[in-house]
DNA sequence: CTACCGATTGACT
DNA sequence: GTCAATCGGTAGA
């Protein structure tokens, strides 16, 4: 397979660390309706109970127990109504996650309109939600082992020639709490990252 | 059982 | 920039 899944050991180190190296490998997503595939471009670390701002940061309940599970599976959860994917990293019982809050689309676009309802391409998967609208995500893969391959993973990029991405670091979004913490990683430059069009340092 | 909150989004001024 | 929809998770009676 061209997109071959990233091994759990990506996932057990340093949640810092994966955030910043998850910018730039490709989120895949296959059903019967066709594959979906996309550029990470923006995410954010929760730092487990050190962290005030992370949904573990109080223990383990019903809703959260998949972050205390093995590194490279995915914590789903909803806010608002809508579907947010994160990766578990870590070993297990150590709650950290990366929340993955944007892609480029790359393959699928048409499928990713449908499911989405909007024709401009920019909006398929701008922002956590929309990504697991335009993916097909809900709770059934709360828990998915994202190393397996297949129907939802994340792998390397195929171009092995890609140029450096540019990344920058700031405050997570919607995030009251320790807003010194500056655990938001985005590629500079690319239209598809949520929020403002923050020209941030890099780093 | 009820009450409150939120790692969001889309519509609006 | 502001604001509210809308509902699962959580705490508390």
């Amino acid at each position: 397979m061209l997109l071959r899944a990233l091994p759990r050991e990506f996932y057990l180190r340093d949640p810092v660390v994966v955030a910043r190296d998850l910018l730039g490998k490709r989120l895949a997503r296959e059903t019967s309706a066709g594959v979906c595939v996309g550029r990470i471009v923006e995410v954010e670390a929760y730092l487990s109970r050190r962290d005030p701002a992370c949904h573990a940061s109080r223990g383990m309940t019903q809703r959260n127990a998949a972050m205390f599970g093995p590194a490279g599976h995915a914590y789903v959860y909803m806010i608002h109504h809508r579907w947010c994917l994160n990766a578990v990293t870590e070993p297990e019982g150590v709650p950290s996650a990366i929340l993955i809050r944007a892609i480029e689309p790359l393959d699928g676009i048409e499928l990713m309109h449908q499911r989405r309802r909007t024709d401009i391409v920019r909006d398929l998967a701008r922002g956590p939600a929309r990504l697991c609208e335009a993916l097909a995500v809900d709770r059934t893969y709360n828990g998915w082992d994202l190393t397996a391959g297949r129907e939802l993973w994340i792998a390397e990029g195929p171009d092995i020639n890609e140029p450096r991405l540019r990344i920058v670091r700031s405050a997570r979004i919607g995030i009251s709490s320790a807003q010194r913490r500056l655990l938001r990683f985005y590629v500079a430059n690319n239209r598809f990252v949520s929020g403002r069009l923050a020209s941030g340092r890099t780093g």
